[in-house]
DNA sequence: CGATCTCTTGAGATTCCTCAATCCATGTGG
DNA sequence: CCACATGGATTGAGGAATCTCAAGAGATCG
């Protein structure tokens, strides 16, 4: 994909830890590809409420939520050390005009973001605060995994609070299903270093199997 | 927009209460643009839980969350007599191509269905049971109205169970919700009509603002 | 090496869910 | 046309999960 793209403007940029890509509110003008280490977007209410919406790592994209409004929905900050490229959007258009490959591309893309958020969602809402914490971590593990990491060793490079801002859980719920996972035998955690020792548990709590299944109901 | 599309195949369908025009996995091949009624979207996990994700009515697409993996994500049954447009994706894809205009709105509305989905969940998460249940009712109220119907004179075509899976409560959650605000005179609840008498009050109650915050919490 | 941010842990309060019974509306078949 | 079955809605009581508040330990950064 980068390759058709080499062709528009594409702006690099080296981020540090807390600083920020894109404000809520900004005029939406381009998309934003990371390309190393991790962010935090988030959206805010004018009320001071704030919640996380995602940790986007290397190949995710950010801001494609603008579109719609023309102004930029949620803030990107990053959480360590990243580079992040400055996509215009104009550029992508005109490619996507051109090119039936970029054209799909933008698409899936803009799927992804609506499936997996969808998806998310219904997963959260099956799951109590232990099988929410589980099931952050495997994805922050796989994500990772994916890019090279360890897939058991984790350094979280978010706090307990946007952990738990992410899945609808205070701090402290957060830091009580870690310790308990901890006493399980399930996890090792030490501050923002983890590690998954049993793997299939964790997939276990996740998974919503034998749950009261709160919220939407059993059918028959 | 519609003019542009009536090139395109355009294969218009009648549904009648209780009926799917699609359905999670079937493979993604066309949206669905609703022209009358009101439908339900959900999806469901493999455990058996299910959660509603919208009421689209006329104006409104579905299945765009469909083109990432190329498989249908959600069920979509209409909650009434339904009238909708079946069109071909591909089709609207060539359209892309080929104009500008068609391009724009068709990020625009993938756009704003990230945006939009981002922004309820926001809301809801820093709202409880009645708060939630007070959001429902002006959403739909001004969807309905902006289609013609009264403002304040609502007839809900969805259940109570419904309702409470959009926004995270169990069945008895709304409806206690329900008879609490009609104590306090800011509804008049008759099954399933409803009757926004204060509607100032109702608005108040969907805002987060003398709220102890809960989830993110609140910074400074 | 102090200031600040983060994390852990505890106790109590609150909210919402679960279970259960009853009522109401709707539609169906005798 | 009515009795009845069925699905939806209301209401109550009790319990479970999570949030709030609070205090202190730990980490991190200048």
């Amino acid at each position: 994909m980068f390759d058709h793209i080499s062709a528009a403007v594409l702006q690099r940029r080296r981020l540090v830890r807390g600083e920020h890509v894109q404000r809520q509110g900004d005029t939406f003008k381009h998309v934003i590809a990371v390309c190393r280490g991790v962010l935090r977007t988030s959206m805010s209410t004018l009320e001071g409420g704030e919640q996380v919406t995602g940790f986007p790592m290397a190949g995710d994209f950010i801001g494609l939520d603008g579109v719609a409004h023309g102004t930029v929905g949620s803030d990107a900050m990053a959480l360590g050390e990243a580079e992040v490229r400055i996509i215009p959007f104009a550029s992508l258009e005109t490619l996507a005009r051109e090119s039936r490959v970029m054209q799909r591309h933008i698409y899936r893309l803009m799927g992804q973001e609506i499936e997996g958020k969808q998806r998310a969602q219904l997963q959260l809402n099956h799951l109590r605060a232990d099988g929410r914490v589980a099931s952050v971590l495997l994805q922050l593990s796989q994500r990772l995994a994916a890019r090279g990491h360890s897939p058991s060793d984790i350094d979280l490079p978010m706090t307990r609070k946007d952990l738990g801002s992410l899945v609808r859980l205070t701090l402290e719920s957060v830091s009580r299903a870690l310790t308990r996972m901890a006493a399980a035998g399930i996890l090792e955690v030490e501050s923002r270093r983890v590690r998954i020792l049993d793997h299939s548990a964790l997939t276990r709590m996740a998974t919503p199997a034998g749950m009261p299944l709160v919220g939407a109901g059993v059918l028959i």
